[in-house]
DNA sequence: CAATATCGCTATCAAAATAGTAGCAACCAG
DNA sequence: CTGGTTGCTACTATTTTGATAGCGATATTG
């Protein structure tokens, strides 16, 4: 597994700016979900599985380890829970739920 | 090519929540990536092409149909451009610059 | 007119990522 | 021991992405 942090070379990039890292993290299938998952509280592995309507224990596990490589999440008591840097993370892209709102009703017309 | 839009069954949800549509479809690779360049301005296909580092042009044609679709996207005079609402969701997404700068400083310890 | 260059884009095939299913070892409850 | 969880690995199938070549259209230059 290729651990992608900033400043270090990321898929497709190579230019290790912090934002390209984060969109590749971002960017991969089940991520921005499962982090969006955690907001509300711990969730074993199992748990978190079944929020993300079943993915393959072999993605969630990939995925748990490039999250928590990237500090955003750690496996603490209760099962997988964001770090502060996650909820903070997860904070910032909270401006989505609205704008979402929005973009629904819109394109639904 | 599935068109993914809000309150539609999304691909690994079926909950048709608007902001799991939106995390289809920012969870695609590339995605972010070419609206966060389009911010800048108008692109042709080959130039946001080459911002993202060579993609496969086929891959580039699915995602800006994609996009299109989602109407974050239009084709315009000058080449490929952020529509109001492709603008407004980077907008929301500016936060992240200063939280991915915090992010890559304390990873790097 | 012909040569050249760019445009958006398709077609093809290989590589990589993701999905689906089965099951293991460790733990705890009864 | 039985049965239930837990986190997770192994394996194969399917989907997605990558890499390259090249087409038809338009513009530009000589």
């Amino acid at each position: 597994m290729s651990s992608i942090l900033p400043n270090k070379p990321v898929r497709g990039s190579g230019s290790g700016v912090p934002i390209m890292a984060l969109f590749d993290i971002l960017g991969r299938k089940w991520n921005m979900r499962m982090l969006w998952s955690l907001r509300q509280g711990a969730l074993s592995f199992r748990s978190l599985q079944a929020e993300c309507g079943g993915v393959s224990p072999s993605v969630m596990n990939a995925r748990l380890k490039q999250l928590q490589a990237a500090q955003l999440v750690l496996l603490g008591e209760g099962g997988y829970e964001l770090t502060a840097m996650g909820r903070d993370l997860m904070d910032r892209l909270d401006p989505l739920r609205e704008w979402s709102a929005q973009w629904s009703a819109i394109l639904e017309e």
